[in-house]
RNA sequence: AGGCGCGUGGCUCAGUGGUAGAGCGCCUCCUUGACACGGAGGAGGUCGGUGGUUCAAUUCCACCCGCGCCUACCA
């Protein structure tokens, strides 16, 4: 039995100090560490490992805290918890962020300066030209940026509770995991998923790379038709529609549908352009809609996705004026690659136009157009007819980027996941989503794919490949028999390593080797995050024991990336499922039900949060949340939770200060209030089992306050205390006890700084496990050896309603709770009677009653009381 | 345009084939010995709309409306 002096307790909570020192001890004491020799049964978490760079925001918070809950429940279920932290810090965001944190800017050629100076840009700072850099001081800004911003998050993350397992900690640049990742390319190359081709590719101008499927999202711009007149060999003419007049110059071919009775008789001829009067072939397609625009329209080097179909499908010539840096380059009209049947006005007509971004040589050509000098039909009209019709149309974005994606031919890696599209979906079905629905969102992309994932980024700051090429006698590069690096040399840098049998000296000389020089997408090493935590094939037994992982959390809007790539990877490189469950968290909204993001300026940080409320509190807020369920941020569930955690203390307080010899369990009250406790433990289990936790704690909750706080504890106040019923004494104070061990233990995955301290009063000793988070998770055990209980809960349900139908008479009568009643008159039912019998006293003395009768009366619901006299006693007599 | 999710008291959200639930907010009352960072009581909803199935629908089905997301649409 526990007996604590209420003067060594502190009158309040104090969240800040608390957290302080327990996240100390947690590490100390190891309570978080996944024990690798352990021989019992494993819990894997797979991370996700947050983007550095990204700004602190309360979705983290939410979304990790979700899973937090789930590695703590597991941790006391006796699993051996491997619980990472992952920094994914490479890619393009933290490139951006040193850009503009520093005002610089990469530039490849440039020689490496060492102990570069560079000074944060502040905020005027962008006024000034960024500073060229090469690539190796580059990186080393990267490095150094993104090592100050894993602190930040690591601090969040270690004030929040999250207990993780730091002695797992990787990031994604780091060594291990480039050689997780160059070794992810050498096994799909060998085993023929990988591929290098130069073909059209999205590309996005200001990053300067290709971008992959899953990265382009639609945004809607402001547009217009321009119905440009073209001419037909051997005379007449027709009008297209296009928003991309700029492509003019680029036109290679013009389309129409095969059962448009308007141009079917252009299909074979050839159409003349206006400006650059290039002759092009008229062909028909079903890929036409004869309801857009004019029904007829013009096929470019490249517009959109079709014309890079017909291209294909055509054998089209390939006419790229739109270069790698969004601006138009120089062509020879007259010349193989630009034919015109009049070239010097065509040079004359595209001479303005080099070097125009493209938006500035949509305006210029448009001037052009509007001069009838210019038609391709002898008509004498002007090539533009009319003025360009005003529309709002989807337009191809990268996700991160400021304009629109072109498509540009380059030479790109691949891998294949086009013919692998039924076993990935296969893979989906094998994995449990939760919620259920979200599987459907893995499904429906993984059966919309058009393009195979393409890997290649032209950037610095990322994995490289670990290829190299060799350059022939005549100085040309052999991209058809690129070199790997050897298995045992990773990870390798081909921009400072020599391929396997070559000397550095031959490094871009004739004969000898050249580098591949782009770095990974992202998502190609981060897919890689199972195999990066485990080890893989560097400690293949470790990775035995830990791959395929139980679960996977993550948010809903990376289905398409973060899940299905790794997906991808676990199929190709070993045929499984990388995880068997993934929970798939919601998102915070703003309070008006707003996606929060930082152009909008409603992105709210956490750190306040914590500082106002307590990690608890915060973490109270995350976890009322379903999963998968989006909600909106409200400040009020916070204050719930700081109470909750506030009533904890004071209740643990309470009952800790109880004295009594040591006795056991013996009256029906403490036994049917244990009943029902058991009860709100199995449902709990039930739930966090199922990665429930909400309703867990929804269930846990409830039965705390109006069951425990409200009630048993009332009830049993008096006979805790009582001089002349030792035996009923040592009974309350046991259950009161239990019932308070059992409540910690139930709340520590929630709120897991409260429950420790309030568990270190005495429990922790008593119990012999110092840390709440290593006790085991209540069963069987707590509630053996008790003596069943007539009535089972509803005897418990008995005392209750008696005294809440004494609070309300009270309260009816304007009296306050701890008013005596001289005399009391109640009804119940019959069932409801007999058990209050069992429990009379404890009621009776709880509403302080001093004369009282129940009596029984059919027709009332079980468990509810009628007042029927009610007199309050005078003044406030002694108790 | 298709798919998915959501629509429950002022707010944020649970829930269920059988007379509607919580917390916050609001109103009234109470400083009692764990707790005023508290406690007791109360008011407040025809569960988005219309049909259908059923003895019975907020719950199941169909359609519609509104919101959100995903996918498609780029001439």
């Amino acid at each position: 039995m526990i007996t604590l002096d209420p003067a060594r307790l502190s009158q309040h909570f104090d969240p800040r100090e608390a957290e302080d020192r327990w996240d100390r001890a947690w590490e100390e004491w190891g309570v978080h560490r996944y024990d690798e020799e352990g021989q019992g049964e494993r819990f894997v978490i797979d991370t996700p490992p947050p983007t550095v760079s990204g700004s602190l925001h309360v979705g983290h918070v939410f979304s990790y805290t979700q899973t937090d809950v789930i590695a703590r429940h597991q941790r006391m279920r006796g699993r051996n918890v491997f619980y990472p932290m992952g920094w994914d810090d490479n890619g393009l965001p933290t490139e951006r962020r040193v850009q503009n944190y520093f005002n610089v800017r990469c530039d490849p050629s440039l020689p490496y300066e060492p102990g570069l100076k560079t000074e944060p840009a502040g905020e005027g700072g962008q006024k000034a030209p960024p500073r060229k850099v090469s690539r190796k001081n580059f990186i080393e800004l990267c490095l150094a940026l993104t090592a100050e911003d894993e602190k930040a998050f690591k601090a969040l993350w270690r004030r929040l509770g999250l207990s993780v397992d730091w002695a797992l900690e990787y990031s994604t640049i780091s060594d291990h995991a480039r050689c997780i990742a160059q070794m992810s390319f050498i096994d799909l190359f060998r085993k023929g998923h990988v591929y290098q081709v130069e073909a059209p590719t999205q590309w996005d101008v200001d990053f300067r790379t290709a971008v992959a499927q899953a990265e382009v999202e639609d945004r809607e711009q402001r547009g217009a038709y321009h119905h440009l007149r073209f001419g037909v060999e051997g005379g007449g003419g027709f009008v297209v529609a296009t928003t991309r007049p700029e492509l003019l110059a680029a036109c290679v071919a013009v389309a129409t549908h095969p059962s448009d009775a308007r141009y079917r008789g252009l299909v074979g001829k050839r159409a003349i352009t206006p400006l650059f009067r290039a002759p092009v072939p008229i062909f028909s397609s079903e890929l036409v809609d004869p309801e857009k625009g004019t029904g007829i329209l013009m096929v470019c080097t490249f517009g959109d996705a079709t014309d890079v179909v017909w291209w294909r499908e055509q054998g089209l010539p390939v006419r790229q004026i739109v270069g790698r840096d969004g601006r138009l380059l120089p062509a020879e009209f007259g010349s193989g690659a630009f034919p015109s049947l009049d070239a010097p006005a065509a040079n004359a007509s595209y001479a303005p136009l080099v070097g125009r971004t493209v938006k500035e040589a949509q305006k210029a050509i448009v001037d052009q157009l509007r001069d009838p000098t210019g038609a391709a039909a002898k008509d004498a009209q002007p090539p533009l007819q009319g003025d360009p019709q005003p529309i709002t149309h989807p337009v191809k974005f990268f996700e991160k980027g400021d304009r629109p994606l072109e498509f540009i031919t380059t030479r790109q890696w691949f891998v294949r996941i086009l013919e692998h599209k039924q076993e990935l979906l296969d893979a989906g079905r094998k994995i449990q989503w939760h919620p259920e629905f979200m599987g459907a969102r893995y499904r429906d992309w993984t059966q919309n794919l058009q393009l195979d994932w393409g890997i290649s980024r032209q950037r610095f700051f990322g994995v490289p490949f670990p290829v190299w090429y060799p350059i022939t006698a005549q100085g040309e590069t052999d991209f058809s028999r690129p070199i790997l690096a050897d298995q045992a040399s990773l990870p390798v840098d081909p921009m400072s390593d020599a391929p396997p049998g070559y000397p550095p000296s031959q490094r871009d000389r004739p004969g000898g080797f050249r580098a591949e020089a782009d770095v990974y997408d992202t998502w190609f090493t981060s897919s890689m995050s199972p195999q990066i935590a485990s080890g893989w094939t560097l400690r293949p037994e470790r990775h035995r024991r830990l791959f395929p992982n139980d679960l996977r959390p993550q948010s809903h809007e990376i289905i398409r990336t973060w899940a299905f790539y790794t997906i991808v990877k676990a199929l190709l490189h070993e045929n499984t499922v990388p995880w068997r469950h993934a929970a798939i968290s919601g998102w915070v909204l703003d309070p008006d039900r707003k996606k929060m993001s930082k152009s909008k300026g409603n992105v709210l940080t956490p750190m306040h949060l914590l500082d106002e409320y307590g990690a608890d509190a915060v973490r109270y807020w995350s976890l009322s949340a379903r999963l998968g369920v989006d909600t909106a941020f409200d400040e009020k569930v916070l204050k719930v939770g700081r109470r909750l955690s506030t009533k904890l203390f004071n209740v643990s307080k309470f009952v800790l200060t109880q004295s009594a010899p040591e006795a056991p369990i013996t009256r029906d009250l403490d036994l049917s209030f244990l009943f029902r406790l058991r009860e709100t433990v199995e449902q709990a289990s039930t739930s966090l089992d199922a990665f429930e936790y909400s309703t867990a704690l929804d269930d846990v909750e409830r039965f705390f306050w109006n069951g425990f706080t409200d009630s048993y504890v009332e009830l049993v106040k008096a006979r805790a205390r009582s001089e002349a019923d030792p035996e009923g004494r040592g009974s309350a104070v046991a259950a009161l006890q239990l019932g308070l061990k059992v409540f910690l233990r139930l709340f520590a995955p929630f709120l897991p700084y409260i429950t420790e301290e309030a568990w270190s009063w005495g429990f922790a000793q008593a119990e012999g496990a110092r840390s709440v988070h290593r006790a085991a998770w209540p069963g069987v055990a707590d509630f053996g050896g008790l003596r069943a209980v007539e009535g089972g809960g509803a005897t418990f349900d008995a005392a209750v309603g008696f005294l809440a139908a004494v609070h309300r008479a009270k309260s009816q009568a304007g009296a306050s709770v701890g008013r005596h009643l001289a005399r009391l008159r109640v009804a119940t039912s019959p069932a409801t009677l007999r058990r209050f019998e069992c429990v009379r006293a404890d009621a009776v003395a709880a509403a302080r009653v001093e004369n009282h009768a129940a009596e029984s009366r059919e027709g009332l619901a079980d468990g509810s009381f009628e007042v029927l006299e009610c007199e309050l006693a005078e003044g406030r007599p002694e108790a």
